[in-house]
DNA sequence: GTGAATCATCAAGAATAATTGATCAGTTAA
DNA sequence: TTAACTGATCAATTATTCTTGATGATTCAC
């Protein structure tokens, strides 16, 4: 059982930030079904090209996506390594005893 | 496999803004040895009160903790079963597919 | 009651993050 | 080579979040 402490803290701050934003949910909710480069999803979240390419490196600084240049575009796809990763530092958070009282009182 | 729309998105963003910050990793991480009152926090972690109160705060309103007052004190909790949701959010995030082309050509 | 202890809340300021429009660099088609 | 297209980056503004010190409410010991 990993306790979060140090790297793993800082690590978990960095995955949940990036996570912690709808239109970088909805990004990713449109990686979920494959990869797709920016101008197809700027059509799909209607929205500005600027703004996705910032969401689009939080998520890419936090590792959450990959990105893969062809050409002229550039395609991200979903890092599921990093999803995974995530997936089991949230639940490093679970508590490990129910109802024991602290060691130490105020 | 639950997609992440609509009321899971903002419920999914909720949590994980609750989880991107470090201070409030470490009172998860104090909480997970078993419930805590403020001022066992505020010792462990060597901040001041009111600013532990404002991150207890963030984290209760994203239910990820429970309180539970008892006389001059309130004992804080992890909430495992947010925790659990949390987790079976992100894992939703991972690509369903691995390599289909897009649909939709720019 | 009075006073001390615990904890929430408020207001003001500092620090971060997000949005917007503009510009820049690389790629491809004509 | 020029022009159009894709996408990153920058600067300026706005919005959100965090910190700090002060104040308030509640509980308890005396």
């Amino acid at each position: 059982m990993p306790t979060l402490s140090g790297k793993n803290r800082a690590k978990t701050a960095e995955l949940c930030h990036a996570l912690a934003d709808e239109t970088r949910l909805e990004i990713l909710d449109q990686l979920k079904e494959g990869e797709r480069c920016v101008c197809e999803l700027t059509d799909a979240l209607q929205t500005g090209q600027s703004r996705l390419s910032f969401h689009l490196k939080v998520l890419k600084d936090a590792s959450l996506i990959l990105d893969r240049p062809e050409g002229r575009w550039i395609y991200y796809a979903i890092n599921s390594e990093a999803v995974e990763e995530l997936e089991e530092l949230v639940g490093s958070l679970k508590a490990t005893r129910r109802t024991v009282r602290p060691s130490s009182r105020c």
